[in-house]
DNA sequence: AATAAAACCGCATAAACGTGCGGTTGCTTA
DNA sequence: TAAGCAACCGCACGTTTATGCGGTTTTATT
């Protein structure tokens, strides 16, 4: 038996949730709130397995909502349900804290499976949806590549003293080498690289994440 | 009509998948490969909507294989499919230009939905898989948080030019002040980033974005 | 056995940097 | 209207850096 809340400001829908829930014999529907605020006062009082959420809601809305259910109760499923398909919100909603992300256009029966997903840990997302994150996902994960500049660990390792701020003398002082070699290393990197101070040396390897 | 290629190395699921492709009124099945080297000698003539594709496959692994594939042409879908869920191969399947991630244990009637999913600009995903992407998703997207440093639009201006390899003269000259300016702007940022050198300054400001 | 690459060391010097002190102007905000 | 802040300017001085040259030793690859 899955036990699940929802919010959703709309009445309508609210109910005809809770009643496609109520009408199966694994889910229960043990709450619905109009808004965030109900929800988490009388979050305390209750233990859903799945949390129905409404983004655009009276008052807090669904993003903020998230948030502060999950301070409360950290493990906390929450499944998003929306008819916006705008990244933004998909982001935030997720960094908050929402574990799947359906439109509300999705049929009834999927959106069962889903709730049962959620609670097993899964994530379900409609399809448009993942292929946003999935750009993100690729997007922040990419540029990496390519560009192999060869850095040698020990350069790597020069280079990350000297981000954290040491100067050459303390470098050599931490690797127990001398100064004349740390500006060897030095040298080399900005070799490898193509640049030509500590600065520049460090916002590259940074951003190449090389370091 | 959705044109489907599909690349498995084990004969009995190869032609399952292909039989239940056939099966259908909306799917046709123009291509069976049991490696990724025959699948790409065969690409170019050949224009499939969507490729379901095996990651683990004799010589060539999927991952690599669609990296190839996606180079000659990008714009091609590929739906991976596979037993395992481990993060590493769902990772590197997303980054090499997978479109959609199922286990295998999919029923028909779900992997034949994922199809046309993914053929409409979708990106079906195994639930627990999809977890896996939305975490690792926080992780990169969190950390912006929070520590306000008010480095003013200049000093953000100047210490662009410093991540980018000027001197103080330089950026003196790029901005039309004097040195002596560069360098008390230079004082400012170190003061409110509570650094003392220039490497320092750009480590802290980029990895906080705040450059 | 030989070549290459990484890691190590040294010296010299001009240029750049970090930080101390002092100041003015103009805009916003209490 | 006084206080605060951003942006501007100046000078001085010791420290650090960037880059030129020269080298050796160890480890891996051929």
């Amino acid at each position: 038996m899955i036990n699940v809340a929802i919010v959703e400001d709309n009445h309508t829908i609210r109910e005809g949730l809770a009643a496609l829930i109520n009408g199966t014999n694994d889910y229960k529907c043990i709450g619905t709130f109009y808004d965030c605020e109900s929800f988490l006062k009388n979050l305390d009082k209750m233990n859903p397995d799945v949390v129905l959420m409404d983004i655009a809601l009276p008052g807090m809305n669904g993003i903020e909502g998230i948030k502060m259910a999950v301070e409360k109760k950290p493990e906390l499923n929450v499944l998003m349900l929306t008819v916006h398909e705008e990244s933004d919100k998909v982001f935030d909603a997720l960094c908050a804290g929402a574990c799947g992300y359906l439109v509300k256009k999705t049929p009834p029966f999927r959106l069962l499976e889903a709730i049962k997903e959620v609670s097993e840990g899964g994530s379900p997302m409609s399809s448009r949806i993942a292929r946003q994150v999935i750009n993100a996902f690729k997007d922040v994960k990419a540029t990496a590549e390519e560009e192999e500049y060869n850095l040698s660990s020990r350069e790597k390792e020069v280079l990350n003293l000297l981000a954290v701020g040491n100067n050459y003398q303390e470098i050599a002082n931490d690797l127990f080498i001398s100064v004349d070699t740390v500006r060897h290393h030095i040298r080399n990197i900005y070799k490898k690289l193509h640049v030509h101070s500590g600065s520049e040396a460090v916002a590259k390897a940074i951003r190449k994440k090389l370091i």
